[in-house]
RNA sequence: GCGAAUGUGGCGGAACUGGUAGACGCGCUGGAUUUAGGUUCCAGUGGGGUAACCCGUGGGAGUUCGACUCUCCCCAUUCGCACCA
């Protein structure tokens, strides 16, 4: 064994074993405990970020540790392989998407191999690959024969200098990011996913995800936006316009209409007005995400029709607005100033008037002219229903809107449909064939895939292959005639929905899934980061549902455990190439190989935490690798080669105690109590105090020290005894300190384990447990607080009763001075932790 | 704008169900080893005070014998907002 670490020569030998023995190609085997841990597959950018280092060794540290348990654990890994960066990299180098994805593939997975994760990699898969998303392909062919996906038109950034549609990160400040020139909104015909069919179950079966992170719950919650409200026909010329309210009871409080400058009452009015037809123009010079539109000044224009409401037969003005969207709802809202506030903001700005139908139930003051009172209250001027609460109210307007015809109570869901069309190259082809006469008609099965030409140049002036007729020439599949096939293709969140079923049964050819995924579903622990705390777990959910009632699983969920791991910092913000504060990991484990790696990032922060990046505490990890180095040097010296001629020392196992003094009863007490604690961090994935709990072990080990003197005093039988004993502690204490890290740095316990003869494989140990009867303690330190400040400090027998501890604390001389000339009036006893005396 | 979270020494963080604030590590200071630098080892390290003690978990109020932990308000930072993945 070297005298010095080098994790090169360390870690090499020890990936070559795994890979040898084949030691995480798993099957199904029903006698054992299936645990399938996944982290979120990478998008082949280039090498390897810290954030997928974080990602995947919280992910690695989880599986090494489940499969100590004894469990069957399936750990896969796979590419993300669709999606921009690879054009806008074609673009930029001339290189065709799919030779720059599979380059940048194998570039990755070497790292991956380096970092020494646990990997199944007999069940990698890429995305790209026709293997993978024919299988998407039929499904949406089924899903389409159900009735779950349509078209319709839906706006998308347009650049007009580019001819090209913009992403919404590709809009900055409303411009396009090539050419700077602003952005129009542009609508134009997309496949939908009615994944608002899915709505309710999708909230309900949230409550089926104790493990997920609440926040997670509660945004995923928020994002579907279940409401109760009513939908109210007001009625412009005596057509209906409808408008949804969860609001009914501020119904008197409506002082005009707001519309989309796309609905079609003020298309038509635009045709006479001059100053409406350019607000409606106006508006299409906009970006469309939420952000954008909610941020933008608020601007309208009265269109100058009226809108009867539905109660009170009043005439109230119509106004078209650009934060009302066509695209959403009923493209059209009734404004109650008063009672909401962007309303009031907009009455204010232009004028409309502010009717206060609400007041607070409790008579508190409230300043109308200052803001909107938003809250429930007791109602006013609202005819029939003045001086009933706001939920009388809703109830009474919503039974008299609903008797008269104009308004009916509905449940409505924020979330809306899911827009799956991309005009891009490199993605999964829709498909799709467009005929004259039959229209949008599926790709038959047989003639799935639908194969995405390779071997293409991008130049930045759209998709290639809405130029090229080889993809796109074709014919029905219905009628024979000539036809065109769908030149979109999906959006990538598709591929990244089904993934993880997938790696159930990568080398099936003959269907989507097989009965394998039901051994393995669901996912027992999904990690990946906050970022994706809502799209991408909501569309795998909503894919997985898809799945189930397609008779593909047999689940209701995917993922039972997610774990959302922070982002990586450096200078307190993202990782970032704009930011142009990015460390490279690759240099890190260059310098100081993979365990170090492992260890600094598992020790800087909790998994759900932010990390901050230091290049100083990657330096103490490595310090704290040569230590543990350094301890199995010196046993391995004291045990295995002998000293001064006596081989063969290895401590005898089951370990003697008898004659074991109180120091090192304490010693082994320590070293039992840190396991304990560490194993329950490790059952709540909290690797950093494990890891600290691993360095106090190191610390206490170091104090049994090891010595020449058993052999320098070889007649001397007492000090051989209490010699043994120290050793049997080390010996003891190492096997704990080894096992207990290798999930978390496993090449250099991996090599340790062996030199030490504690076994072969390390993989196959059993995990330490605890022993109770190391723990047992005679006297406990309690603290002892006066008025719920600490004064003192009392040890006292572990079995004594109140009384005694009472009085010995109110005996102890720091008490004494802070209790003298009071009267105490009560004494508080925590057992095992502390005395309060309140005075 | 809307939704969600976070905030503790010089730094990363710890504190289990409301019960010793600062574990562990980094950094820093002093010492030992070393020709020197580095490495390694030992000791110290929240602020104030000679001390007894006092102050201290973003800010302000509150509940409690006792609050980093619970409640309310405010401030700052981060994430998401449907075509980045």
């Amino acid at each position: 064994m070297d005298e010095h670490y080098l994790p090169e020569n360390v870690e090499e030998e020890a990936q070559k074993y795994w890979q040898e023995n084949q030691c995480f190609e798993v099957s199904e085997d029903p006698k054992k405990e299936k645990f399938y841990c996944l982290s979120m597959f990478p998008y082949p950018s280039g090498k390897l970020h810290m954030g997928h280092v974080r990602n995947y060794t919280i992910g690695d540290a989880l599986s090494r540790f489940q499969r100590m348990q004894g469990k069957n654990v399936l750990q896969p890994m796979g590419w993300d392989a669709f999606g921009m960066p690879a054009e806008n990299a074609a673009i930029a180098n001339q290189v065709p998407p799919a030779q720059w994805t599979y380059d940048n593939i194998d570039y990755m997975r070497a790292q991956l191999k380096r970092l020494g994760f646990a990997y199944d990699w007999q069940r990698e898969l890429a995305t790209c690959k026709p293997e993978y998303y024919r299988w998407e392909q039929w499904l949406f062919t089924r899903l389409y024969e159900k009735g779950l996906v349509y078209k319709k038109t839906a706006p998308v950034n347009w650049c007009p200098k580019d001819l090209t549609v913009l992403a919404n990160e590709q809009v900055v400040d409303g411009c396009c990011w090539r050419c700077d020139t602003p952005v129009e909104r542009k609508e134009i015909p997309q496949w939908f996913m009615k994944i608002t069919d899915y709505a309710e179950e999708l909230l309900a079966d949230l409550d089926q995800l104790p493990n997920w992170p609440e926040r997670v719950l509660t945004m995923q919650r928020n994002w579907i936006g279940r409401s109760e409200g009513v939908e109210i026909v007001f009625t412009v010329n005596d057509e209906p316009l409808r408008v949804y309210t969860t609001r009914p009871d501020t119904l008197y409080g409506a002082t005009y209409v707001a519309i989309a400058a796309q609905h079609p009452l003020a298309m038509r009015a635009a045709e006479s007005s001059t100053e409406l037809a350019s607000f409606v123009a106006d508006c299409k010079v906009a970006a469309v995400s939420e952000s954008a539109i909610e941020t933008a000044e608020k601007l309208g224009v009265d269109t100058g029709l009226k809108a009867r409401h539905p109660l009170t037969g009043e005439l109230l003005p119509v106004w078209a607005a650009n934060f009302v969207l066509m695209s959403y709802g009923e493209g059209a809202v009734m404004s109650v100033p008063a009672h909401d506030q962007r309303d009031y903001e907009f009455a204010r700005k232009y004028s409309l008037p502010i009717k206060q139908v609400i007041r607070p139930a409790d008579d508190s003051d409230i300043a109308i002219d200052e803001c909107a009172y938003v809250d429930q209250g007791i109602l006013q001027d609202s005819g029939e229903f003045t001086d009933r609460t706001s939920a009388e109210a809703f109830a009474g307007i919503a039974d008299k809107l609903e008797q008269m015809g104009c308004g009916q109570r509905r449940t409505n869901y924020r979330l809306r449909d899911w827009g799956i069309s991309r005009q891009r190259y490199w993605g999964t082809p829709i498909p799709i064939i467009n005929c004259r006469d039959c229209g949008a008609v599926p790709v038959p099965d047989a003639d799935l895939p639908v194969v995405l030409p390779e071997d293409v140049l991008v130049d930045g002036s759209g998709s290639p292959i809405k130029k090229m007729p080889g993809f796109y020439e074709t014919t029905c599949p219905k009628c024979g005639a000539a036809a065109e096939r769908e030149t979109d293709t999906f959006d990538t969140f598709m591929e990244s929905s089904w993934y993880y079923a997938r790696f159930a049964c990568v080398d099936n050819n003959e269907a989507m899934l097989d009965e394998r995924v039901n051994y393995w579903l669901p996912v027992d622990q999904y990690i990946g980061g906050i970022e994706h705390a809502i799209l991408h777990l909501l569309y795998a959910r909503f894919y997985h549902k898809l799945m189930r009632d397609a008779g593909l699983v047999n689940c209701d969920e995917p993922f039972t455990n997610l774990l959302t791991q922070g982002m990586v910092l450096k200078d307190g913000s993202k990782m970032s190439k704009s930011r142009g504060n990015t460390v490279d990991p690759q240099a890190l484990i260059d310098k100081y190989g993979a365990d170090t790696a492992r260890l600094f990032i598992l020790f800087a922060a909790p998994p759900e935490q932010s990390l901050e990046w230091s290049d100083d505490a990657v330096a103490g990890a490595y310090r704290f690798l040569k230590r543990i180095w350094g301890l199995g040097v010196i046993l391995e010296n004291n045990w295995c080669i002998g000293h001064k001629g006596v081989k063969d020392q290895i401590p005898k196992t089951p370990y003697d105690w008898s004659g074991i003094n109180a120091e090192q009863q304490s010693r082994r007490a320590k070293i039992y109590s840190l396991l304990q604690k560490a194993n329950y961090d490790f059952s709540r994935n909290q690797f950093n105090t494990v890891i600290s709990a691993g360095m106090q072990i190191l610390n206490t080990i170091h104090q049994s020290a090891p010595g020449p003197k058993l052999f320098d005093n070889v007649s001397n039988t007492k000090i051989v005894k209490e010699e043994i004993i120290d050793r049997s502690i080390q010996h003891e204490g190492a096997s704990i300190l080894l096992r207990l890290l290798s999930p978390i740095v496993p090449h250099i316990t991996h090599r340790l384990w062996k030199e030490l003869k504690y076994g072969e494989n390390i993989l196959d140990a059993d995990w330490p447990e605890v022993d109770e009867s190391a723990l047992v303690q005679d006297t406990v330190e309690l603290i002892v607080q006066v008025n719920g400040k600490l004064r003192s400090k009392i040890k006292v027998a572990a079995d004594a009763a109140p009384d005694e501890i009472e009085q010995q604390a109110l005996a102890d001389a720091k008490v004494a001075n802070h209790v003298a000339n009071k009267t105490v009036r009560k004494i508080i006893l925590v057992p095992g932790r502390l005395v309060n005396i309140v005075v």
